[in-house]
RNA sequence: GUCCCUAUCGUCUAGAGGCCUAGGACACCGGGUUUUCAUCCCGGCAACCAGGGUUCGAAUCCCUGUGGGGAUGCCA
């Protein structure tokens, strides 16, 4: 059978990382079995999904590479075909009508079915018994069962479930005698009637539970009587998204259902939904969520969160691919700089974690750095280029611009780092006060500084290795030991201790600028 | 509260009962290269959550506890 898998985002604005991971993953498993990548819009939130939102989506499909196959499927245009399975289940005896809301209308839910032998996912666990607390009225109806267990310190906790959890339950008081049976009645109970009682001190029953296999956390199984029917028809008749998730992935074919973590208690019921509705399930794959330094799910309060932030930033989508495809993967080799042909290569479930991650903004930046690094030097300087005009708003002509980012592609982290080589081209940038005040308040060196300045200017080929020769012989002449002015010339010139070669940065800068701001600089540190 | 999942260096991870004195990467620290910074190279620091089992032998299997996450919506 061909692999068929689908990104299901719903389009809120922002495309955040956690979830672009899970497209990722979704994405390597289908190329990596020739299947087919779809994508679905789940726009059913006519609030939030705007056209706007969705363009935003398509640009970081676009941006990372995530080229999806066929036409893009819009949840909201689907609303006929949710009903209609609705129609079905209700039809089937799977569906049953809610408690009105206050205009009348009433909501579908969906039954957890007590036809366990039509069930092959679900299987009987044992006999089983809850101990409950015996002042506390229990309630048994159609819709479900509500009691009170007791706790360990003796205290009544309210519980619910669906009538299949508990369709065979026993209920005895405190002397074990049997004051309610439920299969006696249970014909009274689906026409409607609800029965109330106090005084059960613990009921007995056939633990069920629903099962299912996750290509990442293996077998799953969770018990009947922990669960409760699901309204999948709100009262206003739009679906709820357990039915339509369900009724389009059986409309798209999928054959693999891969998303996060948090879906793992729905999957309990969609596998039981499928089957409701008459298809065979898919597989499931649920992934780690990604969490934050404390642990907690990463969201937009822990700085970037979204697809956007890391581009604006400037992280290439090579190295943001790479890098969301290790967290809670590895290829079980060392590897672990990879195009995206060789994760697909190497991309399987079984080696997905299933343990939270934790983003590393250092690691990240380390593997854009070299990514960058191993960039067609025109091309950087094309990016760098369109970097520094959106971070600075300052227009650079070409010819002046690419020298420098030829000369800083190789300490480029990120594209977002142009801001820093503003120096270059600008007198808006900032001076390092700390370093300025300890190496330019010097009386010899300010000599020795101006005195160079002046040589450098008279320069008839200003090229860095005339700059370098008149430095040192400065330093010669003022008795200065090889290097004491570089510093302070730096300074003086970038602001900055750090940078590229001193003697290329003040050929690019110019001995004009050169002259002035070596003067400012001494008039500002004294 | 209940249910489900989960637990190896600070972080991402390797590890499927002996190949483990637990490997790699990032970060960090030291050294070299660079007259600075970055790169690069060399070296170092640093972990099996706790307690019980099973076994000749456990990071690996089982149980309990603890920590973390998720679910418990007419959100998706």
């Amino acid at each position: 059978m061909a692999i068929r898998v689908r990104f299901a985002p719903s389009p809120t604005g922002q495309v955040h990382i956690g979830n672009i991971r899970t497209a990722i993953f979704n994405y390597l498993f289908a190329r990596h079995y020739n299947g087919e990548f779809l994508l679905r819009i789940e726009d059913t939130d006519l609030e939030r999904s705007t056209p706007e939102a969705i363009a935003k989506l398509f640009e970081c499909m676009e941006y990372l590479g995530l080229d999806y196959d066929g036409e893009v499927m819009y949840q909201s245009k689907q609303a006929a075909s949710h009903i209609a399975a609705a129609d079905e289940l209700l039809k089937k005896g799977y569906a049953y009508y809610g408690a009105p809301d206050e205009e009348g209308r009433k909501p579908v839910f969906f039954r957890i079915p007590f036809d366990f032998a039509n069930f092959p996912m679900i299987r009987t666990v044992g006999e089983t018994e809850i101990v409950l607390h015996d002042g506390s009225e229990t309630t048994v109806s159609a819709s479900g069962i509500s009691f009170f267990s007791l706790t360990a310190k003796g205290k009544a906790a309210p519980m619910a479930c669906c009538l299949a959890g508990l369709a065979d339950a026993r209920y005895f008081d405190a002397e074990d005698k049997l004051i309610f049976d439920t299969a006696a009645v249970f014909d009274r109970i689906l026409n409607g009637e609800h029965f109330k009682f106090t005084g059960a001190a613990k009921v007995k029953f056939t633990r069920h539970e629903v099962t299912y296999h996750d290509l990442i956390k293996g077998d799953m199984a969770k018990p009947l009587d922990g669960m409760k029917d699901q309204i999948i028809v709100r009262s206003d008749s739009s679906p709820v998204f357990h039915l339509a998730n369900v009724v389009d992935d059986i409309a798209q074919g999928v054959t693999h259902i891969v998303r996060g973590d948090d879906h793992v208690e729905n999957t309990y019921r969609h596998v039981l939904l499928f089957h409701a509705l008459g298809h065979t399930l898919p597989d499931y794959a649920h992934m780690p969520m990604i969490v934050n330094a404390a642990g907690k799910p990463y969201s937009k309060r822990d700085g970037d969160a979204f697809v956007g932030d890391f581009r604006k930033k400037g992280f290439l989508p090579e190295a943001l691919f790479n890098y969301l495809s290790l967290l809670g993967w590895s290829p079980g080799d060392d590897r672990e700089k990879m195009t995206k042909q060789q994760l697909i290569e190497a991309f399987t479930f079984d080696r997905v974690k299933s343990s939270p991650a934790q983003l590393d903004m250092n690691k990240l930046i380390n593997l854009n750095s070299q990514y960058i690094a191993e960039m067609k030097q025109s091309d950087f300087v094309d990016m760098a280029y369109t970097f520094y005009h959106d971070i600075t708003g300052e227009d650079v002509a070409m010819d002046a611009f690419k020298p420098v980012a030829e000369l800083m592609q190789s300490r480029t982290k990120t594209l977002g780092q142009v801001d820093s080589w503003k120096y270059f081209f600008s007198e808006d940038f900032s001076y390092d006060q700390k370093n300025c005040t300890k190496h330019l308040t010097n009386p010899e060196i300010r000599t020795a500084l101006v005195e160079a300045v002046n040589a450098l200017t008279q320069l008839g080929d200003f090229s860095p290795e005339n700059i370098a020769k008149t430095i040192e012989k400065t330093e010669l002449d003022h008795g200065l030991a090889h290097g004491k002015l570089f510093q302070p010339m730096r300074l003086a010139v970038t602001g900055v201790a750090g940078g590229a070669d001193l003697n290329k940065t003040i050929a690019l800068i110019g001995r004009e600028k050169l002259a002035e701001r070596v003067n400012s600089a001494l008039l500002t540190f004294k």
